[in-house]
Order: structure tokens, then sequence, then C-alpha cells
DNA sequence: TTGAAAGCGCTAACAA
DNA sequence: TTGTTAGCGCTTTCAA
């Protein structure tokens, strides 16, 4: 664009239009408590930022004192989903709060660009970054890391040591469960995913600790593992179906979406025939669903939030340094036809 | 975290440790070009950066060189749906491409938080901004945008003036509709927005073009103005069938959504009884369902990566200070059984 | 109540 | 081929 950049005005420059000092002027610009001002000069560096528009330049301020306000966020899918977008937005909220400015990096799980990204927030000399992924696992640290501090969001590292903030997985099919159990469902069947990971060790352990809670037997031909989406969920349903299931927990809202395909296919409807909970709780799924799906949400926001408030030392990992974060239930009409179950 | 911040290994340092002047490691790290370093004291150089772990501090040298590296970008939602995120990630990767990196902030449409966004852009300095919003639309500007360079991307403003980039609705909408006209279909529905926008002006405007094109009569009682979501698409669908409509071109893929479900509903079958394509092409929607939707994709990452490459000068807007960008067509099932229409 | 001056980490003349 | 030096815009003692 134009490039006749007509040197920006700096500190100096309202001092003199001032008639003050620039320690005057840095005085009064930052409300400095100790040094007082008389309120004539007050006034006139008060005037003269008014009229030559004066904005202090962060990175100067920043060199002299040493550090930066900048936090480091890289992502691995800011594209894919929704999700890692939540977690900026968590992330952002909460690092403004505290002062701070986000520097983010999408690195689409490539590890050249992540190398890159990191080096560059190194290189601004962030007050230490986030490393987070749009879905919950393990991931392997990306050297350059270690170098500043790190937290993890959404995902945690094979050695421990690095603080993490995850979901609670747990929780969270404890709560899908329920949600059914409430109902009066006993035989409730559960789509899992066929892919190892947190979730589906820990929501299956939760389907079964609400099952038991309830006093309802565990029975493994409720429990079917299918690919990850609408085709899995889709597929599944017969089999569900011949084991007399009334109300099916699904390992995500997409399974969840077959579910309700293959129900609708056999002209039965969701939650008359099957009631059905969800979860991951995405937003253009779940709540446009015919009926809207129940589900319980995977809080991206509050782990985008959490990761700067550990990171800051505002909240401190229990041991272990994990951060578990909640997820809750979000009643809709798929369980049952009472306006939200 | 810990606080024994080490104090960072500066250029200072690493000359030192060389047994050289800061100039000369000045030189190395920069690769410099017109001095000429000794294969000795450049190794010796090299050896002190990686034994001492130094990393230059950007702050400096932009201080120094009088301008950053930073583009800003602020979006009005990056949460609520999977555009921001490709509107970033476009802009990220072409920022990159060239040496920049991007400053993001997420306002949720709240004008505070926008004014403080561009408040922090400025005093960092930034190369320009790049003002975006999710939908295509026009806005108002927010004050502080004239201190600096400003794009507009997927909006336009009022007086025109600054240069935008934006999506081609018109040809989008023509697109769609030839798709259908390309299956041989004649009666053909658009289920339009009641929302005034860009996008609802353009995409009939499109509509009746490829019409036109084809000598199909434009008939209005085939076009019907809808919520834009599934409930919408779910409600109008009757209408359109009376009207004898074998295909429909559907604002969005969540009123295609809502079309597959009247459609199912009357025991029909797309793209058999009723062909549909959508617009947006929104991932989790369009390539999910059953069958998979056709559709014309909202160009958000080209979006993202023109707006970075007009600020930074690479890309002249045309007269009108628009640079307008295709809407590709994304061929999937719903419009022909035989594999990809 | 105000100002002078040193210095944050770096670049870029200019000297040597 | 290498070093010296003067800033970049700001904060912060320390003096006045």
């Amino acid at each position: 664009m134009d490039d006749n950049t007509p040197r920006a005005v700096t500190m100096r420059d309202v001092a003199q239009a001032a008639g003050v000092s620039v320690s005057t002027v840095s005085h009064v610009v930052n409300n400095k408590q100790g040094a007082r001002i008389g309120k004539d000069a007050w006034e006139r560096v008060q005037r003269a930022i008014q009229e030559l528009g004066y904005r202090p330049n962060a990175m100067a301020k920043d060199l002299v004192k040493g550090r930066s306000r900048f936090i480091g966020l890289v992502a691995d899918a800011i594209a894919s989903t929704p999700f890692a977008g939540q977690i900026i937005r968590g992330a952002q909220d909460e690092a403004w709060r505290h002062g701070h400015v986000l520097l983010v990096a999408n690195t689409e799980g490539n590890d050249a660009a992540e190398t890159e990204a990191i080096a560059m927030m190194l290189e601004h000399k962030v007050r230490g970054v986030l490393y987070s992924t749009w879905y919950h696992r393990q991931v392997e640290l990306p050297v350059g890391l270690t170098e500043t501090d790190c937290v993890l969001v959404n995902c945690f590292a094979a050695g421990g040591g690095l603080p993490a903030v995850v979901p609670d997985e747990v929780a969270g099919g404890r709560q899908a469960t329920r949600m059914l159990l409430a109902e009066g469902h006993r035989r409730i069947g559960f789509i899992n995913t066929t892919t190892p990971s947190p979730a589906q060790d820990g929501r299956l352990e939760g389907y079964r600790g609400a099952l038991a809670e309830a006093g309802v037997p565990f029975d493994p031909d409720l429990v079917i593992d299918a690919q990850p989406d609408q085709e899995g969920g889709y597929e599944a349903v017969g089999h569900l179906l011949a084991q007399d299931a009334t109300g099916v927990f699904c390992h995500n809202d997409r399974v969840a979406m077959g579910v309700y395909d293959a129900v609708r296919e056999r002209g039965l409807r969701v939650p008359e025939d099957l009631a059905v909970v969800g979860f991951d709780n995405q937003e253009v799924i779940a709540a446009h669903l015919r009926p809207p799906l129940s589900t319980v949400a995977l809080p991206h926001y509050e782990l985008g939030q959490a990761g700067v408030r550990v990171l800051l030392g505002l909240d401190q990992p229990a041991d272990g340094g994990r951060v578990v974060v909640p997820c809750p239930p979000v009643h809709r009409s798929s369980v049952s036809t009472v306006a939200p179950d």
C-alpha cells in the first residue's frame, strides 16, 4: 500500500509538543504511581497525545522491560474443525484479560511448520507457549518447546513433566450415560470409536461407571466399536436394535447423525423408538438435527482458558500435572420428547 | 511457572564467546551479503550460537528497523463457524510466506473488544490490518483502523475507499445452477435467504443468469425466500414440489440439510426425486450428508490469502478496490447418481 | 514535581 | 575482514 510512512509519532515528539521531558510523558502515559506530575504538565501531555495521535510502541516497551506480553499458541488444525477456533478464543480472552496477546500459528500437523512456528515464537520472546491439538491425544513434543514455558492443551506428552489441560472423558461418558438412565432406559447401547485414544478408554469407563452406579449390569453386546463418523453410526444401528437397545450413547455427534439416518430409514423415530445422545456438542450438527441432539460438550473454550491460566501461573495443576476440565451435558430433544430432556 | 528466568542469551554473549564483535555476529546471523566474514570467524560464531542456544530477539530487530513484521487480523467470529478459521489459515500461510506473522484478535462482534484489539495492533506497529467477517456483508469501519493500512476480507465498507476482498456470489450462483442444468433439469427451484445481503442478491442474479444462458425461462414461483437454515429448507420443499421442481439450489448447505429431511420424510429420494445443490461447502455437513452434497465452495482460505497479498502490495485490486474471488463448484452425489456428478 | 542519562538487543554506517 | 559507534522508542534510577 502507500509507502510514504510519515514516521510514527514517538514519545519524544509528544514531549517536545508538551514542553516536557520524555520521562514525564512516560509517567503520564503509564499512569505511574510513584511520580507525581503537576496537573498542568499532565494536561499538556494529554493534549499533545491527542493532537499528535500518539500510540506507544509496544516493541520498544517490551524490549526495555525484558519480556514481551506474547503468549504463543500452536494449533494443529485451525481449519478442519470449529474446535481449534474455540480453544483460540478461550485462550485469547483469558490472555487478554491479563494484558497478553496471542501469537497463533497453525501447523496442520506439519513438522516443518511447527518448528518454524516455535522458532518464531521464541524469537518474539513469548512468555510461554500453548501447544494444542484438535482432538484429545498424546503428542510428541517438538524440540524447541523446551526452551520456554509450555503447557499442553487438549493433549499430553509421553514423559509427563509438562502441565497438560485436558477434558474429563470419564466424567463426560458418565454424564452421557446418565442422561439415558434418567429417562428409564436400561438397554443402553454405546457406539464407541475404533480409534485408540483417551476418548475411547475414558468414555467407555464413564459408561460402565454410570451403569454400575444405577445397578444396570454391563452387557458387552451393547458396546460396538465403529468408525467415528456418520457411516459408523449408520452401520451400528442394526446391531444395537437387534440387542433390544432403547437408547444409545454415541461416541460423537457425527456418529449420532448417522444413527438418525439409520433410524429414519427404518421408519422409526428419535427419541420414541431410540433415544440418542452424542458427544462433542458440535454446534452445526447437534443443534440442528431433527430432533435437536442431546449431547455432552467438549469444553474447548475452557481448555484454552485454563491453558493460559496455568501458563501464567494463575492456576496450579494438581499432582500429575494434569488439569482436568469437565464436559457438561447439553440437554436438547433426542432423549425425551418433553422439551429439553 | 518457574520464574528463574536466566536472562536470555544475547548477541553480545555470542560475540564474547566467539571472540568477535557484535556486528560480526549480526552479519553471520543474518547471512549478510555485503560483509565478507572469514571462514574461521564464521565458524566460531556458529559454534557459539549452537552452544549458547542463541535466539535473535525479534523485537529488538524490528525496533531498529523501524517496522514490525506483524499483520493484524481482526475477526468477528473465530468461534461460531469453521469459516473464520479458514480465513485465518489462508492469511497466515500467505503472511508466513512473506516473512510476516499474524496477530489475531477475535472480537465476537463486540465493539469494545474491537477497539481494544485494534489499539493493541497499532501499538505493535503492525504492517497493516485485515478486517474480516464470517459472512459476506457491509461493515462500519471501527475508528483507529484509519491509522494504518487496512484491507477488508469477506466484507466491504460503505464509502468504498478501502480495498476489499470478497467472494464472487454471482458466479457462485451461476455455478450452482449450472450443475443442475447440466443434468437436464429445467424446473429448478431456488431457496434463497430472507436476509438482505450480497449473497441474497448475488446468488439470485447468478441463478437467473445461468437460466437465461440455458434458455430456460425464469419462473418466480420457483424462487422462495426462507430462513437460511435447516428449518427454512425443510419448510420450503412442499412448495417447490408443488411447482414440479426436479432440482433445487439451496442458499446454503444447512438449508440443503433441511431439504434432505423433508424429502426423506415424504418417502422420496435425493437425487432421484429431487436433485439438490448447496452453497458454502461446509465440510461437516456437505461431505457427510447421505448422499454427499454437491455444492459451491465459499473460498475462505483464498480470501484470507488474497487479503494479505493486497495488504502487502503483491496484488492490486482492480478499479473499485474490489478483489473478487471465485467460488468453485464441488461435485458430490446429490445431483446425479453416477459418481461425482 | 520534573529532567538527564543509561541502557534493553539489535542494525548499519563508517573506520580501521 | 572486522570492530566502533550511534541510535531505534522506551523505562527507570538518580539528581535537581
